[in-house]
DNA sequence: TAGATTGTTAATCGATTAACAATC
DNA sequence: TAGATTGTTAATCGATTAACAATC
């Protein structure tokens, strides 16, 4: 019988897998930067990240890289691959909503177009802050949302608004259209099935931080070794 | 012979674990705010969480917390225990340098004292911005950190400085004394052992979106079922 | 008491690592 | 060719889930 086509790097990738793409991306980004050479070992990417290099290899395999054995892997092809998986070759338009201060470091931020997002506005529902500019976007008032996200196609919107108003504004953009929502409130939202959501709990980093800063503590105040 | 003291919730929580019970944290406390019941099943947690039971039991038996067979965990102490294990009763004191839009927005983020942390001063090397005001903090020229770091006994330094700057003064944190930094530079800094690191990249949240809008495209391009 | 829920041991599952043949 | 590195199968490890006795 015929065997079903192979097709490498089609299956869904879990969170940590990506994570871990995300790090060897960056560090092939580097040498590339400072002119490092063109092929790279899974031998020193897990070298230099702390890994285990059959993970590397399992990984890069995963998302359909080929190395070839006895030389090993040519940066511009795995680069070429993450960026493919990930997405980053595709432009998404997204809005920002929320012209707060946490708004308008996001808007600022120049490097969303490496990874294929254009932010195509800014909105507010504070009208003191309509039509002032951030970064080179009008601040614009909320009820113009659905109009532009219809207009430009939006997939994505950021939010960084008040906890309060947080849930509300997400069901308006899912009634809007747009399917990923990328959360900097502090809670939780809820959305239908088929929409991604990111939430951007300030709360986990700090738990992480908090809890590790007491292990500190405890291990200074335990006999020394 | 004698057995050995059984220390409960005294081993190393994994990150994983750390994230969960943040959760089961913020779960609680919207309970407590509407007033909820006092007392709550591990598989009404899991429910909500959309976890399993057994899971839930576990996390709380490793940070000490025992229930009541036929009743349940009492909100309080469980919340208590999770204050105790993550040492939001204890109080840091932390530094954020750079006082851009993302610095002050975290400035300006009053939810940090609930996790025990108190923000002492604001610095940026950038004369014009010395002196100005960002949420009741003054701010101070970098060349009196270390001085304020030792008087204060502060922790904890926060940085929100371009790129190209976070390496060198992620350094020069450490030589102050800090033994923890959160990085929100999308750069990875390197510290020495025994300091504490989160980098909180943005392109990691950016890849999880990324990914998961091309998934959405794919499934939308795939033949319906 | 009966029965609901915990606490804990055993089983399962999935991810990581080890081993090693294939390859250029 | 010899040997370094890949690709892949098998083993290990740890986390999650299932099963069930203990408990109030």
């Amino acid at each position: 019988m015929a065997r079903p086509p192979k097709k490498e790097g089609k299956n869904v990738l879990n969170p940590v897998v990506l994570v871990r793409l995300m790090h060897y991306y960056h560090l092939l980004q580097d040498r590339a930067v400072n002119d490092g050479p063109e092929i790279i070992s899974s031998a020193e990417i897990a070298d230099t990240l702390g890994l285990d290099d059959t993970l590397v290899r399992k990984d890069l395999a995963a998302i359909g890289v080929r190395g070839r054995p006895r030389v090993g892997f040519e940066t511009p092809a795995v680069m070429t691959a993450i960026r493919d998986t990930m997405g980053f070759n595709d432009t998404y338009n997204a809005v920002i909503i929320g012209s707060g201060r946490l708004g308008g470091a996001i808007a600022a931020y120049g490097g969303f177009s490496k990874y294929g997002l254009r932010v195509v506005a800014l909105f507010d529902a504070e009208t003191s802050r309509i039509g002032t500019i951030h970064s080179g976007h009008f601040v614009q008032s909320i009820d113009n949302l659905e109009q532009l996200v219809a207009r430009h196609g939006v997939r994505l919107a950021v939010l960084t608004v008040p906890v309060e108003a947080a849930q509300s504004l997400a069901d308006r953009v899912v009634q809007a259209g747009i399917r990923a929502i990328w959360n900097f409130a502090p809670t939780s939202i809820n959305v239908p099935e088929g929409v991604v959501v990111r939430n951007e709990h300030i709360s986990v980093g700090l738990a992480a931080l908090a809890y590790n800063l007491k292990r500190q503590t405890i291990e200074n105040d335990a006999p020394a070794e």
